[in-house]
RNA sequence: GCCCCCGUAGCUCAACUGGAUAGAGCAGCGGACUUCUAAUCCGCAGGUUGCAGGUUCGAGUCCUGCCGGGGGUGCCA
């Protein structure tokens, strides 16, 4: 895997932490035109594009996409904002388009009411029957109106990927929830959907173990706990090549800092210029020197306190003086194993097993599942051919005794092969992208990563091209040649960030472990769970086992949740607290608004099957039963929504704000099980339950759990 | 230096890809419990969409230039 240096932490595909921003996919998305019978919003569009195709109007299918739901409720259910920009086409008065698109539209057994508003608006109300009639198939559908798509694709997501040898910490959990929930929405819309864990398994991080296992292992712990005993190896080696790397780093860093404070001082001593853009620009260069002298203060602290911990620690200190260059040595284990050697394969298929078994224990626990897991080293025996490949097609070339790809519009190179032969993570990944195409021929890959590598993608993206076109040009016959129609998209996220506003870590700079963070949160939830529990009015209901399992809910649920309702790009804030909040939008509110309504039923003695299957058509008399009927029948909406630019918290915008808002305030003013027996009762009853079956598909769906009491 | 991303209420997000008076939720303030689980609900307040131009019937959204923040940048992943 090449030199320890730099600035990864040897985790793979997720080396630290930082930042925000992302990289738009360039191909096709996984939006689905003709999908969903059920999605009110599809049927009023294919009716727009009936009225469009009868007016003669070019491309209707495009025209009606500009019909959407009501930006403000005075408006209508729905809205279609087009007879504006079709007017500039058709160059005629935008309302008299409006009116006519008004009169063309076969709408009488949806709507009750279709009027032009203002320049050209059309505003649409829904009709009370259409929705009761709409709630009667929902009610009894288990797909809760979502249907499977009538195009399906093949769908390869690339999340997850932590390091084998290497605990799973902070950094791997959006990748590996976001990932998850991606899994599930597009394998429930009907998709066919790859989960690939592309483990780090080849790499530096197992020459350190097995480096710790030759010269480090403690026989006894090894005996008892291979595993723990791995893990310890793996922390006592990774920091010992710590500790050597900021020896070395340390006078250099100095040097910055007094260089820093120099300049800093010479600025601050000359006269500021007195207005204009040199005045600015003299603040402008001081702030920033400011900034950078704090910054590398804390840095050097940081760096001879890590230091300290070593040197003050006579059995670390006398291990770290006996390997001053571990980080050869670990590499030297690394080029063995890769070279075949009989010892270091051994030791790795040894190793491998329960490896592969602590990251299990965490997926169980978050409830992940992968379709496969194909790490790095599975893709050790194409590396060569793939540089070879590449050179020989003229898309790679050799320079500074590297192997590199020159991109158009780049300065940077990608190189694929370092100067010392080693291959590196981008021909690893071309080589995957290689063997995807041949087993699955995907129509999308997504890649859920940190945005720190949209540079990576978005070179070895073209490069995959280049490679694909030139072998098409050839005539060569390939399973990569298809890659040329294949979505490429990098779904790239923020940061997590600890308390401090930077990316979450312990006091003394290490990342936080997953599992330990896991427990954390269930502790807290457990208390969380206990004392509400204790303050019911008739006293408490549930078990000290039936708390557990409701705090492990409630806890995992509250990490992923916390996660998802995030736009993916931005960094989010860490905190037990906020994710755990009763109130608003979280995961604890979604399970709570469950298992109050499931309450419901269960009081009520209500026969849900019955109540299901009944033909008995729902009347919707009060506005907000009508409101929450059509919030019900937006699910399909939402999902269509989230899989269009891969955002899973639009799913928990419509769970929170729309459907749990809109149906507490059904549920204060309209009594369910007070109301008299009949249709009222009923309707509502029906309300209840499909409110419930939404709430669970939904967080299902993000990969999180309800629970029928809490 | 160069490249990429971001900037909307104190905070977290919307605004359906250029449409109507920029909307929600937290937090704040004021109300409502002998409850269908108050882990709730109702109301109030909160904005020059970082700034300045431009494109047009119409800009938070598109273009240009600034300001501010983050990330990356030839052999880490």
């Amino acid at each position: 895997m090449g030199s320890l240096k730099g600035k990864g932490t040897l985790s793979h595909r997720h080396p630290s932490q930082a930042g925000a921003g992302f990289l738009a996919g360039q191909a096709p998305r996984c939006v689905d035109q003709a999908n969903l019978d059920m999605n009110i919003l599809q049927l009023l569009r294919e009716r727009f594009a009936q009225a469009l195709q009868n007016l003669g109007v070019e491309d209707p299918q495009r025209w009606a996409e500009h019909v959407v739901v009501a930006r403000e409720e005075r408006f209508g259910h729905y809205q279609a904002n087009l007879a504006m920009p079709l007017a500039r086409v058709l160059k005629r008065p935008p309302r008299q388009i409006a009116q006519q698109i008004v009169e063309h539209l076969p709408v009488q057994d949806i709507c009750h009411q279709v009027e032009v508003a203002g320049p050209g608006f059309i505003n649409l109300r829904l009709a009370v029957e259409f929705l009761q009639r709409q709630l009667l198939t929902l009610k009894n559908d288990p797909r809760l109106g979502v249907p499977q798509t009538a195009h399906p694709r093949t769908i390869v997501i690339d999340y997850s990927a932590p390091n084998v040898a290497k605990p799973m910490h902070v950094g791997h959990i959006r990748s590996t929830v976001l990932g998850d929930c991606l899994y599930r929405v597009l394998k429930f819309l009907g998709h066919r959907v790859i989960g690939d864990n592309h483990i780090g398994d080849w790499g530096t991080q197992f020459g350190m173990i097995l480096f710790g296992y030759k010269h480090l292992r403690d026989p006894q712990r090894w005996e008892q706990a291979p595993v723990e005993e791995l893990a310890r190896l793996y922390r006592l080696v990774n920091q010992l090549i710590t500790y050597h790397q900021k020896r070395q780093q340390l006078p250099q860093l100095e040097k910055q800092l007094v260089l820093a404070q120099e300049q800093l001082q010479q600025l601050q001593n000359q006269p500021e210029p007195a207005s204009g853009p040199e005045a600015k620009k003299h603040r402008r260069h001081l702030r920033r020197l400011q900034a950078q002298v704090q910054e590398l203060q804390a840095q050097v602290q940081q760096l001879q306190e890590t230091l300290a911990q070593v040197e003050n620690d006579p059995q670390l200190a006398s291990l770290a003086q006996r390997w001053p260059n571990l980080e050869q040595l670990v590499l030297q284990e690394t080029a063995k194993l890769h070279a075949g050697d009989e010892e270091n394969r051994r030791l790795w298929e040894q190793f491998m097993p329960p490896c592969l078994e602590v990251l299990q224990r965490i997926y169980r626990r978050l409830g992940v599942q992968f379709d496969v897991t194909l790490g790095e080293s599975f893709y050790h025996d194409r590396l060569p051919g793939v540089v070879q490949e590449l050179l020989e097609l003229g898309i790679a070339q050799e320079s500074q005794g590297a192997v590199c790809v020159f991109l158009p519009d780049q300065q940077a190179p990608f190189v694929i092969r370092k100067s010392d032969g080693a291959f590196l993570y981008s021909t690893t990944d071309l080589a995957t992208i290689q063997y995807r195409m041949e087993r699955w021929a995907p129509d999308a890959i997504l890649y859920v990563v940190d945005h720190r590598q949209s540079l990576h993608f978005q070179q070895l993206f073209a490069t995959a091209r280049l490679w694909a076109k030139r072998l098409q040009q050839l005539g060569r016959r390939s399973p990569l040649t298809k890659l040329l129609q294949t979505e490429l998209t990098h779904v790239s996220f923020g940061t997590i960030l600890g308390p401090d506003g930077k990316p979450f870590r312990t006091r003394a700079g290490d990342t936080v472990g997953l599992e330990s963070l896991l427990e954390e949160a269930v502790e807290h939830a457990l208390r969380i769970v206990s004392q509400n529990d204790e303050a019911k009015p008739h006293g408490p209901e549930l078990s000290p086992e039936q708390r557990r399992r409701v705090a492990e809910a409630v806890g995992i649920g509250a990490i992923k949740y916390a996660d998802l309702s995030h736009h993916r790009t931005s960094d989010y804030v860490f905190s037990y607290e906020k994710m755990m909040s009763t109130t608003g939008n979280t995961a604890t509110y979604m399970q709570y608004a469950y298992a109050r309504i499931r309450s419901i039923l269960r009081r009520g003695q209500v026969d849900v099957q019955a109540l299901r299957e009944s033909p008995q058509e729902p009347m919707l008399e009060h506005p907000l039963e009508q409101q929450l009927a059509w919030t019900l029948l937006r699910f399909p909406e939402a999902l269509e929504e989230v899989v269009q630019d891969y955002r899973p918290n639009l799913l928990t915008n419509y769970l929170f704000e729309d459907l749990a808002t809109c149906f507490t305030a059904f549920y204060e003013t309209c009594p369910v099980l007070q109301a008299p027996e009949g249709p009222t009762r009923y309707t509502r009853l029906v309300l209840c339950d499909l409110t419930a079956q939404v709430i669970r598909k939904g967080l299902e769906l993000l990969g999180i759990e309800v629970v029928e009491q809490m």
